[in-house]
Order: C-alpha cells, then structure tokens, then sequence
DNA sequence: CGGTATCCCTGCGGATACTG
DNA sequence: CAGTATCCGCAGGGATACCG
C-alpha cells in the first residue's frame, strides 16, 4: 500500500497526464450531487422519496441518475421489495463506506478554509477597483 | 478545532441543507479542472504556457478561467514581471498548500478502489444482461 | 507571451407527463 | 411509490481572432 502511494505521488509529481486513472476515478466522485447523496446514505438505507426531500433542490432525474452512477461502481447497493406499492432501499456498500472519509477531508477543509477564502475574495475585488 | 470538525459533522448527520457553506467552498474546489491546476502548482510557480503544456486537453480559456477562481479565494498567487516579453508567473499560496492534503486523500482512495469499481462495474453490465 | 472577446454548439439538468 | 420518456432552455466550455 506505501510502495502504491508512492507511486501515485511520483506520477503527481511527474507528468500529469499519468494520472488518467486516478481522473477516471475523480469523475465518478464529482457530480454535482454525488457527494450529497453519499451523505445522505451515510447513516442508514434510504427510499427514494426519503432521498429526495433530504437533498434539497435535486429532482428526481438527476437523484436517480447519481444513485446509478454510484450503484454501477459498487459503491451503493438498491434492494427491491417485491410488494406493492413498490418499496426500494439504497444503501451504501462496504466500498461506498471507505468513501466517506476522504469526503470529509475535503469538507473539513472546506470548513475550516471557508471564513479565509471569503476574505481573500473581498481583498481580492478591492483590490480590482484601483 | 476539533470542536469545529464535531460541528460540521453533526450538520451533516442531520440536514444536509444545513451544510450550505460546505457545500460553497466544495464549489470552490470542484471544477473539471481545478485539482490538476492545483497538482500542477504543487512543486513550484508555472508560467501559463508551462500549465497549459502541463494539462493536457485544457483550453486556455479554461486554464485562465480556473486560475482566475483558484486567485479569487487567495488559493494562488498571480505574479507579474514588467519585462517584454510579457511574463506571469502562478504560484500555490500557503493556503492553496493546505489544499493539496484533502485531494491526495481523495486521489489515493479513488487509486486504491478504481480497480474496485471497474470490477463492480463490468459485474453490474453482466447483471444487465440476464 | 499573456490575456480578452466573440461566436457557437453540445449536453447538463429542470419540468412535465406517463407507466407498472 | 419508483421509474422512464420527452421536451427544451441555458450555460459550460471549445475554437478562433484579436490586443498590449
């Protein structure tokens, strides 16, 4: 595992364009809502409806086409219920865990820089006026 | 800080509308292009030719647009030299540093899952068929 | 070389209606 | 309730041409 995370870092340091893999994969990971989604499943399986009213502004498509995405990576696991009305539970899978905590790397950073990034932004458009 | 980090998680185990300002600076980060700047930057101060050779497949309209974000939130630092030919050099700031940490955990979990997930995904395809 | 401005088109993603 | 299909507006982003 250190020999692979050296290596990734070698190919960072090196050609970027080495790093397509790892691009591949960031493309699954970013979305406009995957990231919600993923939260939203953090605690227990959830139903569509559930999921719905929980990720504010999402419509239905784009919920359903992010939890496809994410079921076709094996990172969310879709249960059926053969009864009716129709019952269908998402819930992440093992794979989909491992994933929330380099998501909350970048949220904590996110957090923790949020106040610093503002303040920069307000310098930087007073700046702009001379 | 680490009363911070309990807040945040907190907010995200509860409404996920509650992390708004998360979600901001997620925006902030986010961006087909913005983590490859970042990399780029990672060792020392480019010049815009430099990471348009660097990145492959970005425009330079791209390019100026992400580094233009990247400069707004104080993440980089656009130097100008008066001599002609024109020359401007793009550099980390402290705080674009503290960036690179969270993205190597995201860029080490999708290298170490990204066989994971194209295995889930080829799985998923055959399960299409039946 | 660094940067802006303009044109233009693809596709993301929302709204709506419909099926099982 | 879960999901698909269709329409469609609009912005993201590419290509090109042009300034300092």
């Amino acid at each position: 595992m250190t020999k692979h995370r050296q290596t990734l870092e070698d190919k960072v340091a090196g050609q970027l364009n080495a790093i397509e893999g790892t691009r591949q994969g960031l493309e699954v990971v970013s979305g406009k809502w995957t990231i919600l989604v993923v939260f939203a499943l953090k605690q227990e399986q959830r139903r569509l409806s559930d999921l719905q009213r929980m990720i504010e502004g999402i419509s239905q498509k784009m919920l359903i086409q992010t939890l496809r995405k994410l079921e076709y990576y094996g990172l969310v696991e879709r249960t059926v219920y053969p009864v009716v009305p129709p019952k269908v539970e998402y819930a992440l899978t093992p794979l989909g865990f491992t994933l929330l905590e380099p998501l909350y790397a970048i949220c904590h950073w996110t957090d923790d820089h949020w106040v610093q990034m503002q303040t920069a932004a307000q310098q930087f458009q007073e700046k702009e006026k001379s």
